[in-house]
DNA sequence: AAGCAAACTTGACAGTGACAAGATTCTGAT
DNA sequence: ATCAGAATCTTGTCACTGTCAAGTTTGCTT
């Protein structure tokens, strides 16, 4: 029982992996009328889109296999064929997450690269932002991602999606910083203080905890946090 | 068939609240044999025992009422009388949380005070720790406290017990900062970004995600995480 | 002593994840 | 071309869940 591990990455702006040009030949070689495909094209593309709409719209705690199955319009039982349990199909939507977050912050990066020069430090907080803004924009992914034991991250696909992930941020730390945290461990202190300075702030605003920035108008709370964040990051 | 399993708040040193005085009072008023009273004695409490063991158990997405009840021993249907329905468990969980959480914060803090002195960056470096320990021994109710969107904020004695603790936090970092934080903006800033990293801190860790961190000998590790810490809290 | 309210139990219902077994469709060797 | 075999998907079932309604037990008040 070979379970092909096509995958969807709609969200990303172009599938470059095998798997992705492998569903792209399956696509266009079936009929294009919509109605009754053979079994049904690439169920596992379109469970995992259904999936992350449930995730988005019950969270992670009401998400259900079965409320899957009925966005996607089919059986109750389909999903676990494709993802195996309902930690399964996490872990592939963790990796989509990854994948999708990797592409939002190199634009942000890219952005703030055009307005702001050179200016590394507002690169790193415009990509500390980012971070912050996707758990906003994606509060149960997010979740999913960064703290959440369900998803199994021995999973290749995960592994190797989340690494990137962690390898952008040595990246970006280490740009600013003008030094490689794997041979400079202040750098690399910098680079963890950094992680764990955004992320406590996205989860804490994405909770609802910490009042005192929610409340902050947009312009000087985004001021605020980036402040946080380069302290964070450096050079101590 | 009652079996009676009285204790409550064994974490907390003196039950406060008017609920723990009707408690105490219900107590002293039923005959002491433990054999079968009336109708269990103090219920609410063991259930809350039976639920934080069910939770550190389970965690808090497998954490079910039935296994409370089980736990404890009565009917299935009889935690909701008291607690309405799960998340109202949760909320009354999430509280003596905040409760615990304080208590040991303070000694942390006292025994930093003895053994360093005066050093105003030795305590807060030590309750921020703390924190962080406090997550790793508690996991599923420390998300249940700083993540959740379970538990209802809105609760009168979940809002004094967050409350409490967030404004010890501020009472922290004032010290350590001399000054008020509601009354000096950049001070303010410092709390939230301190809190911020302890937070990041601990949910990254407690997640598994931050893998650098975990590796580095307890030392060393307690180190960095101290000087991080005190990195946050300024006073830049 | 009686009645009432609170505490707890019992029973039922719709929903869940997982598994097994069946049906359908594709694939590839001949 | 055909026909086994494999992959894909469906149907049915099970134990378990949270919540609600109704019933029973118990303590309290008057």
């Amino acid at each position: 029982m070979v379970k092909n591990k096509a995958s969807a990455e709609s969200f990303v702006p172009a599938p470059k992996t095998a798997a992705g040009k492998k569903m792209a030949l399956k696509k266009t070689a079936s009929k294009n009328t919509f109605k009754t495909r053979y079994h049904h094209g690439d169920l596992r593309a379109a469970l995992l889109e259904a999936a992350e709409a449930e995730l988005a719209g019950k969270g992670i705690e009401a998400f259900s296999l079965r409320g899957v199955a009925k966005r996607a319009g089919v059986s109750h039982a389909a999903p676990a064929h494709h993802f195996g349990d309902v930690n399964g199909l996490f872990t592939a939507l963790a990796a989509t997450g990854y994948r999708r977050f990797i592409a939002v912050q190199r634009t942000r990066q890219k952005r703030a690269a055009q307005k702001g020069g050179k200016d590394g430090a507002a690169q790193l907080a415009a990509v500390g932002l980012g971070y912050v803004d996707f758990a906003m924009a994606n509060p149960a992914l997010f979740r999913l991602m960064f703290s959440s034991k369900r998803p199994d991250f021995c999973d290749g696909e995960l592994e190797e999606t989340a690494r990137a992930a962690f390898e952008k941020l040595l990246e970006d730390v280490g740009r600013y910083r003008n030094a490689n945290p794997c041979d400079d461990e202040a750098v690399m202190a910098s680079a963890m203080a950094t992680w764990a300075m955004v992320h406590g702030l996205a989860d804490l605003l994405e909770g609802g905890r910490i009042k005192y920035l929610q409340n902050l108008p947009r312009k000087k709370r985004e001021q605020m946090l980036s402040d946080m964040i380069l302290r964070a990051a450096g050079p101590g």
